[in-house]
DNA sequence: CGTTCGATGCACT
DNA sequence: GTGCATCGAACGT
């Protein structure tokens, strides 16, 4: 079932933390691409020095301020699209990052988009890499997440055995806030990777 | 295995 | 003009 606004109108740590292990699905012209969220990143409120909302309400930032449950999308390092999803009530800036899947539906067009050689887990492997998979640009900022174009779905996974938090990644401020979530040991988290077994 | 570094475009000062 | 919520090729061990 595809996730109701009222999930995504709630505290966004709460919000994070359910997001993994959910699945994210683009459908485009036809072609569905989808995988399992296994690491994502809160960002929440002027007060957080590392949200976009910190210097209060520009053009660029405005979705973050717009009512939950909607896609904020938007270049990063003039090279990548990363996607977020808004959380908490209208005028209350807040939303989380999605930063790595595990791939499920569509693999050969992310495959193809991401490059054939990789292996399976790189191909979602960081929020960059995602969107080029998905498709995902600035076409589908401000895309509400309860339609059907782009959207989260509870497709009743077992649930991650080991969710771990830490600090998130690529950031200079904010750093002390342990708002960065993942599946503990997983191939396609960012970051130094665990000794594979 | 590890680290370094250039690419690239937009929002904002 | 500056600074990024990044990535991967090109090196050095």
């Amino acid at each position: 079932m595809t996730l109701p606004r009222s999930f995504y109108n709630r505290p966004t740590l709460d919000v994070a933390r359910d997001l993994i292990g959910k699945v994210l699905v683009h459908n485009r012209r036809g072609a569905t691409t989808s995988g399992i969220i296994v690491e994502v990143e809160a960002y929440i409120g002027e007060s957080d020095p590392a949200c976009h909302a910190a210097p209060g309400p520009t053009t660029r930032n405005a979705p973050l301020y717009g009512p939950p449950g909607f896609a904020y999308v938007y270049l990063n390092y003039g090279i990548h699209w990363l996607v977020n999803a808004v959380t908490e009530a209208e005028g209350s800036p807040a939303a989380v990052l999605i930063r790595a899947l595990e791939p499920i539906d569509g693999i050969d067009t992310m495959r193809r988009r991401r490059g054939r050689r990789l292996s399976l887990h790189d191909v979602c492997r960081g929020p960059g890499n995602l969107t080029k998979a998905m498709g995902i640009t600035s076409a589908q900022n401000r895309e509400d997440l309860c339609g059907a174009r782009l959207y989260i779905e509870d497709r009743r996974l077992p649930p991650a055995h080991e969710i771990a938090w830490g600090p998130r990644i690529g950031i200079t401020v904010g750093t002390e806030r342990k708002w960065r979530g993942y599946v503990a040991a997983h191939p396609s988290v960012t970051g130094p990777r665990t000794r594979a077994r």
